[in-house]
DNA sequence: TTGCCTCGAGATCA
DNA sequence: CTCGAGGCAA
C-alpha cells in the first residue's frame, strides 16, 4: 500500500514538472547520445512499472525507482523536444478545457453480463448454451470455461493504437460513453505503451474495471478527513467520483486501480487466439494486469466449485468483488452463441448473495405516479446496507405488501436486489409489537382525495383525480419538461413543486403564460433564473412530434412508440383520426397500447390542450429531422415467409430505419409486400389487391441501393 | 435508489 | 457558502 503512495507521489511532482516545461518554447539541439539515453529511461522505467504492477514482482527498490524516474524528469525538463506523450513522466496532464467529457460511441457494444444467484438458475444457463451449440453441430458435452472474480467497481474501455494508449471511455449506457483518456492516463497499472511491440496487433482495445482497494479507500478518506472534506461512502463511488473529476491532477491523486477482463476490437493476426483464456495470457504479455485469480475450468460443476472457493477468499481480499464471472472459453463458441439485446449469451455473472441488514417500518406511504397508481412505501429507520444508507424501500404493490404482511413497527429484513435498489425480504412476526397495525388500504388518494379504484385482475389501484390530483399533475409536468420531450432546461421538480401549489400551473398548457415577476418572487429564484426559465420554455415551442407525443405522456406510449407513430402519421391530425383497429395493424402496437391511444385523444379535455398549445405557439416538425434521410418514407410493408439472411425482427428493423412502417396485415394502402420461402396468406390477399411482391433477392437489392 | 461531480445562481457576511 | 438541477454509474 505505502509503495504504492510512493508513487502517486512521483505522479504529483511530475504534474508540476510538466505545467512548467509546457511553458518553455526551447528547442535544444539534442545529440543522438541523449536521445538514446531518454529512450533508455522510458525503457527501463515501464520494465519496472511491468514488474511491479502486473507481474506483482519488483526488482528494484522503490527508492531506485523514484531516483530513474526523477532523472528522466530531469533530461526532459532540460530538452523538452524529448518529451513524448507515453513517458513515464506524463501521466497527469492539465485542466479539461473543454468543461464536459466527450460522448464517444462504443465501436462494438459494452453490454452487461446475465445474473444468476443460485446454482439451479446455473444449470439452466449451462444447458441452454449446450442446446444452443448442439443445433450448430458442436459436440460438447462439456464446456470449457473461464472462471474469473467480478471486481466491484467502474467498467471502462482503453483503445490501444501501434501499442499507445489513444482512448479511454466509460462503459455509459453501453452503446457510448464518455472520454476519460486524460483520466485514465494518471492511473499507473493502465500501460500508457504497450510492450512487445512487434507481436501487438496495430488496434486493440481493452476492457476492464477501474476500482479502490480496501485500504486504498481508507487511506483516501483519513486524507479527506484531514482535509476537512466530505468522505465517500464506498470504494466504488469514489472510484466513480475520481474518474469524473475535471482536474486529472486530482484524480492522479486517487489510489486508483486497474484490472482488464476482455479485449473488444482487435486487428487479426496470424496466430490471433482462439481462445479467451489466451487473450489473458496475451494481455500479460503486452503489460496489462489481469485478475491473477482467473482459472479454466471444464464444465459448470467445476465453475461452482470455484464460486465456493472465492466465497471463502473473499473477506481476505483487498477489495470489493460482487461474484465471479463464467465465460466460455472458445470464441469461436461465444461468436456462435452471439448476443441478447443486452447482454452474451455466452457468458453470466454468479452473483454472491447480497448483503442482508435489519431494519424498522416506521411507516408506509402510498405514493402517486403520472399515470395515478398508488405504490406502497416503506419508510425505513436508516440504515447502512452494502456502503450506502437505505431509508425508503418499494413494495411494488398492495399484493405483495399483504403477501409478505409488513405492518408499521415490523423489523424487517432487507437487502439490495442486483445491488441496487432495497427490496424488502421479509418480516421478523416473533419481533413484531404488540401495537403494530396492518397497513391500511386507501380507499381515496392521499394526495387529491379522489377515490382510488382497484379494476379487476389489476394490482395497482389508482387515483381516479386525473390531472386535478396534483401528485399526477406534478409528474405530468415532470414528464413534458424532461430531456427526451420537450426539454425545458432548468424546470426542475422543486420548481414545479411551487408552481403547482402556487396553482400558478393546472396544465402544461400554463407553462407558456408563465409571468417573470412572479416567478422572480419565488424562494431561491431571482430574476436572472425566472429569465433563463422563461428563455428556456420559449426555447422549447419549437419541438418534433415525436417529443410532443411522448410528451404528453399517454398511457403505454414511451419514447420507442412515440417514434414509430411519428414515422406512420407524420402528423397529429392523422394520429387523432386514427381508430384502435387501425392502429393495431402497426408491428409494434397491440391492443393495449391501441386503446390507450385512442381513448387519450378521445378525451375533449385532451384536445382542448392540444389546441391551446398550438394558440399559445407551438410548433412541432412533422418530419423527425433527429433521424437519417427517410428514403422510403410514407411507404407501407408488410412481410410474409421466411428470410434466409435476416430475421423477420431485423428486416423489419431495416425498414423503419428508411422510414418505412411495417405492418402485419394487408390492406388496401400497403405499398409492397416482400416474399419469403413458404409465404403464407397475404401473398393471395396482396395478389387480389394488385399491391407490389418482391422476393428476398429484390429485397435486399432494394435495402442497399436506397 | 443512492451517491458523486459540476454548474449556475441565490444568500450571507465582511 | 449553499442549494437545486442535471448527468452518470451501479
Amino acid at each position: 500500500m505505502y509503495q504504492h503512495y510512493n508513487y502517486w507521489l512521483s505522479g504529483l511532482v511530475a504534474y508540476c514538472f510538466c505545467e512548467v516545461v509546457s511553458e518553455q518554447v526551447l528547442d535544444i539541439m539534442t545529440s543522438p547520445k541523449l536521445v538514446k539515453r531518454v529512450e533508455n529511461l522510458h525503457a527501463t522505467l515501464h520494465e519496472h512499472n511491468y514488474r511491479y504492477y502486473v507481474l506483482a514482482d519488483p526488482v528494484i527498490s522503490d527508492q531506485d525507482y523514484d531516483k530513474l524516474f526523477q532523472d528522466l524528469q530531469t533530461l526532459e525538463h532540460q530538452n523538452p523536444s524529448l518529451i513524448s506523450t507515453d513517458s513515464p513522466t506524463q501521466r497527469v496532464g492539465s485542466i479539461a478545457k473543454d468543461r464536459l467529457f466527450r460522448r464517444v460511441t462504443h465501436r462494438i457494444p459494452m453490454l452487461s453480463l446475465q445474473n444468476v444467484f443460485d446454482q439451479q438458475a446455473l444449470l439452466e444457463f449451462d444447458h441452454r448454451l449446450k442446446q444452443r451449440l448442439q443445433s450448430e453441430g458442436i459436440d460438447c458435452r462439456v464446456l470449457q470455461y473461464v472462471c474469473e472474480p467480478k471486481l466491484d467497481g467502474v467498467a471502462i474501455s482503453l483503445f490501444y493504437r501501434q501499442g499507445r494508449l489513444e482512448q479511454a471511455l466509460t462503459r455509459g449506457d453501453g452503446h457510448a460513453g464518455e472520454d476519460i483518456t486524460s483520466n485514465a492516463r494518471t492511473i499507473r497499472l493502465i500501460p500508457l505503451k504497450l510492450r512487445h511491440q512487434g507481436y501487438c496487433p496495430g488496434e486493440l482495445e481493452v476492457r476492464g474495471e477501474v476500482y479502490i482497494s480496501r485500504q486504498g479507500f481508507e487511506h483516501l478518506n483519513q486524507q479527506m478527513l484531514n482535509r476537512n472534506e466530505r468522505v465517500f461512502a464506498n470504494p466504488r463511488n469514489a472510484t466513480a467520483g475520481s474518474l469524473r473529476q475535471l482536474d486529472s491532477g486530482i484524480t492522479a491523486q486517487r489510489p486508483l486501480l486497474f484490472c482488464a477482463y476482455s479485449v473488444g476490437i482487435h486487428s487479426t493476426w496470424v496466430n490471433a487466439p482462439k481462445l479467451h483464456s489466451q487473450w489473458l495470457e496475451i494481455l500479460v504479455e503486452l503489460g496489462v494486469p489481469v485478475s491473477r485469480d482467473y482459472e479454466v475450468k471444464q464444465g459448470i460443476e467445476a465453475c461452482m466449485d470455484y464460486y465456493k472457493q472465492q466465497l471463502l477468499k473473499r473477506t481476505t481480499l483487498d477489495h470489493d468483488i460482487d461474484g465471479v464471472v463464467y465465460k466460455i472459453d472458445d470464441l469461436h463458441q461465444q461468436q456462435l452463441l452471439g448476443s441478447v439485446s443486452h447482454a452474451p449469451r455466452w457468458a453470466v455473472a454468479h452473483k454472491f448473495p447480497a448483503e442482508e441488514t435489519m431494519s424498522i417500518v416506521k411507516g408506509v406511504d402510498y405514493q402517486v405516479g403520472r399515470t395515478g397508481v398508488l405504490t406502497p412505501v416503506a419508510r425505513l429507520k436508516p440504515t447502512q446496507i452494502g456502503g450506502v444508507t437505505v431509508s425508503n424501500a418499494t413494495l411494488h404493490n398492495i399484493d405483495e405488501m399483504q403477501r409478505k404482511d409488513v405492518c408499521v413497527g415490523d423489523t424487517v429484513t432487507i437487502r439490495r436486489a442486483g445491488d441496487v435498489i432495497p427490496e424488502l425480504i421479509s418480516v421478523s412476526l416473533a419481533k413484531r409489537p404488540s401495537y403494530s397495525q396492518p397497513v391500511p388500504i386507501p380507499t381515496t388518494c392521499p394526495v387529491c382525495g379522489a377515490r382510488v379504484v382497484r379494476f379487476d385482475k389489476l394490482v395497482a389501484l389508482r387515483c381516479l383525480g386525473g390531472l386535478s390530483c396534483k401528485a399526477q399533475l406534478k409528474q405530468s409536468i415532470q414528464h413534458f419538461s424532461s430531456r427526451k420531450a420537450l426539454n425545458i432546461d432548468g424546470l426542475g421538480v422543486q420548481l414545479i413543486e411551487q408552481l403547482v401549489d402556487q396553482q400558478w400551473v393546472r396544465n402544461v398548457a400554463d407553462l407558456y403564460q408563465l409571468d417573470k415577476n412572479k416567478l422572480a418572487s419565488l424562494p431561491r429564484m431571482g430574476m436572472k433564473s425566472a429569465e433563463n426559465l422563461l428563455t428556456a420554455i420559449e426555447h422549447s415551442k419549437q419541438t418534433t412530434l415525436t417529443r410532443l407525443i411522448y410528451g404528453l405522456g399517454i398511457r403505454e406510449v414511451g419514447e420507442v412508440t412515440a417514434e414509430l407513430l411519428t414515422r406512420h402519421f407524420h402528423t397529429l391530425q392523422a394520429l387523432m383520426q386514427a381508430d384502435a383497429a387501425y392502429l393495431e395493424q402497426l408491428d409494434g402496437v397491440g391492443s393495449v397500447v391501441a386503446q390507450s391511444i385512442t381513448s387519450f385523444f378521445a378525451e375533449p379535455h385532451n384536445q382542448k390542450q392540444l389546441t391551446d398549445l398550438q394558440k399559445l405557439g407551438l410548433v412541432w416538425l412533422e418530419e423527425n429531422p433527429e433521424t437519417s434521410p427517410k428514403l422510403l418514407q410514407g411507404q407501407i410493408w408488410v412481410l410474409t415467409g421466411r428470410l434466409r439472411t435476416l430475421s423477420r425482427e431485423q428486416a423489419a428493423t431495416r425498414l423503419r430505419a428508411l422510414g418505412a412502417s411495417v405492418l402485419t396485415q394487408i390492406s388496401s394502402r400497403v405499398t409492397t409486400l416482400v416474399v419469403g420461402e413458404a409465404p403464407g396468406s397475404k401473398q393471395g390477399h396482396a395478389e387480389k389487391l394488385g399491391i407490389e411482391q418482391i422476393n428476398e433477392a429484390e429485397f435486399l437489392e432494394r435495402l442497399v441501393s436506397t
